[in-house]
RNA sequence: CUGCCCGUAGCUCAACCGGAUAGAGCACCAGCCUUCUAAGCUGGGGGUUACAGGUUCGAUUCCUGUCGGGCAGGCCA
């Protein structure tokens, strides 16, 4: 419907002279219903070229307008804005698409290439270090992340989800010395216990179980303690395969799963950190000063040259970071998009950088980044902080266990990830109105109390539906209901691309208030089967699209509450 | 000191890449359950979009500056 207005705009502006290909016509969907369907602001664009009123090229573009038989009227609003109110029977048919669509609803192929083919898209989310439970921040990668995966299916892309380990370097080195000092009995304020340790109650749980000799179990791959504290590399070997498991567990209690795991050890195991050090040499992109390896990152745009291998002989955390995006590249992923921590931003520039040194036709701005603010946890009015696993902070299960899965997701994934969040456990907890999740819910339950009510009449089934005569739905609500659904595919599309998982969650509530409103207005199971059948038509298309969109968000479509 | 993100109703957040009277929810006030789930609906009050300039038909949106909050600026990740 979009194109097909758009068609006609471009052939009214030729025919009065105007060139509306170059300016990309843009058409709106008002926010006020007497606004119409869609809005152009076409004719406000038009004016400096043609140096006339705005208005009265509106009226010359009204005029100008070929037939069409989906449109009811145009006028002109405002400033100049040309508005178009669709006939009832085009608005109607949306219903009709939603039902034979089903599931497939709101999907497009725009993640296809020129043969039709879904293109490979990897997005990389949580990717926490191995040396703790999943926090609250890798809560909010984790639900954007997934969120964002989801969003990409949809839209036809080929999507793989990985997350990478940290398992090599000082921050492991970290974990296994304060592994061993609770080994033997150094308590965490004990002048003894490594000034940088990790002090959480889960380091007392895995020095426990390395004493006893336990088998844990990671990406299945098992490791046995040995129980002797000396014996370092097996302190860390099980210390990172505990935690591993550890967070696999937060994840799937999350319902959040990983195609790929991949692990900075390995970048070393199988050569490529070297060979990327190698080839960084040749690119003639390094230097040597005081004992340590240099990469002139200024060449590409950074504000100074960073440290690839210490003067201890280590390489810096970047160096396998480059290694593993290279290594990205050459698995075939064109497009990647990072979702981390806004914490974390100034790799972005080095990553970057140091693929660019590579020379291997790295686009200059790849790969794509979605960062993700802070996130702050309120209960009673208070900042929570601590949790009495972790220690020092708030840990996703402690909020999946208090709060739910669903609400959850929601609350971590409804928000623009550039601004910070409050998560507030009272509201994400409470059965009210309070809560966003619980309301976009309760319109889907609604619709399949009332479907399932009509069911047990016998008078007709659900698949019936998609064939009714919708002519008897000319109410505003269900006008504005209707109009409503038929924007889905428009957010879906410009949700995916403009990596805002958010804008799916406003959508919903949206469309659980039109459904709210239409439910407390009118009733469905009325006596006159015509009317009846038409509008079990519109809620059971309403309750569809509210099903989709919360698959994209991860959240369950409850039938009952 | 420098870079990045943010600043919208008392609170939590939107606003379709520059559009129409800046919208929701909570909280506050007044109503709606003999009717398909009241975890709901209807109405009301509440705003100099941090501040000051600029760009233009038009700015919450783009530019500059100031103020305020957050995060970075390691041979840590």
């Amino acid at each position: 419907m979009k194109a097909h207005i758009s068609d006609l705009l471009t052939r009214a502006a030729a025919s009065i002279g105007a060139d509306a290909e170059q300016l990309n016509i843009v058409l709106e969907r008002p926010k006020s219903a007497e606004h119409g369907d869609f809005a152009t602001n076409l004719a406000m664009m038009l004016a400096k070229p043609l140096r006339q009123n705005p208005r009265a090229i509106a009226e010359s573009l009204i005029k100008a307008l070929p037939q069409s038989d989906y449109i009811a009227k145009v006028e002109i609003a405002g400033a100049g804005f040309i508005n178009f109110f669709l006939n009832a029977q085009s608005q109607q048919t949306v219903i009709t698409e939603i039902l034979t669509a089903g599931d497939y609803f709101g999907r497009n192929n725009a993640g296809h290439d020129a043969n039709g083919k879904p293109v490979k898209v990897q997005v990389e989310f949580v990717s926490a270090n191995p040396t703790g439970p999943l926090h609250v921040g890798h809560g909010r990668g984790a639900a954007v992340g997934d969120c964002l995966a989801r969003l990409l299916e949809a839209n036809g892309w080929d999507v793989t989800r990985e997350f990478y380990y940290n398992d090599a370097g000082a921050q492991i080195e970290n974990l296994v010395i304060s592994v061993q000092a609770r080994c033997k009995g150094i308590a965490v304020d004990d002048a003894r216990f490594p000034e940088n340790g990790y002090r959480g109650d889960y380091i007392l749980d895995i020095a426990n179980a390395f004493l006893n000799k336990q088998t844990v179990t990671a990406d299945d791959l098992a490791v046995t303690a040995s129980g002797d504290v000396n014996d370092m590399e097996s302190v860390r070997t099980f210390s990172v395969a505990y935690l591993r498991h550890e967070q696999d567990l937060d994840l799937k209690a999350f319902q959040i799963q990983f195609d790929t795991f991949s692990l900075e050890s390995a970048l070393y195991s199988t050569g490529k950190v070297a060979a990327t050090v190698q080839a960084l040499k040749n690119s003639g992109h390094t230097f040597e000063d005081g004992d340590a390896l240099w990469l002139r990152t200024t060449d590409f745009g950074d504000d100074k040259d960073r440290v690839m291998r210490k003067s201890d002989g280590d390489y810096t955390y970047f160096v396998p970071d480059v290694a593993y995006h290279l290594d990205k590249w050459n698995r075939g992923f064109k497009r990647v998009i990072n979702e981390q921590g806004a914490d974390h931003h100034s790799t972005i520039t080095r990553v970057r950088a140091g693929l660019q040194a590579l020379n291997v036709n790295i686009p200059p701005g790849w790969p794509d980044y979605v960062l993700h603010q802070m996130v702050t946890v309120m209960r009673g009015g208070e900042e929570v902080k601590l949790s009495k696993r972790a220690g020092s902070y708030v840990t996703l299960r402690d909020l999946i266990d208090e709060v739910g899965c669903d609400a959850t997701r929601y609350f971590l994934a409804a928000r623009r990830a550039d601004s910070q969040l409050v998560f507030d456990i009272d509201i994400a907890k409470a059965q009210t109105n309070d809560n966003p999740v619980y309301y976009i819910q309760y319109a889907h339950a609604r619709i399949c109390s009332v479907l399932s009510q009509w069911l047990s009449q016998g008078a007709g089934d659900v698949n019936s539906l998609k064939a009714v005569n919708l002519s008897p739905l000319n109410m505003p609500n269900e006008e504005k209901l209707m109009q409503r659904l038929s924007e889905y595919p428009e957010v879906v599309s410009a949700a995916a691309a403009d990596l805002a998982p958010h804008t799916i969650a406003n959508y919903l509530k949206q469309c659980a208030s039109d459904l709210h409103s239409y439910y407390n207005d009118t009733k469905f199971l009325v006596d006159d089967a015509p009317t009846k059948l038409a509008r079990l038509a519109l809620i059971a298309a309403t309750q569809q699209v509210l099903k989709n969109g919360l698959s994209l968000l991860g959240v369950a479509a409850p039938q009952k509450m």
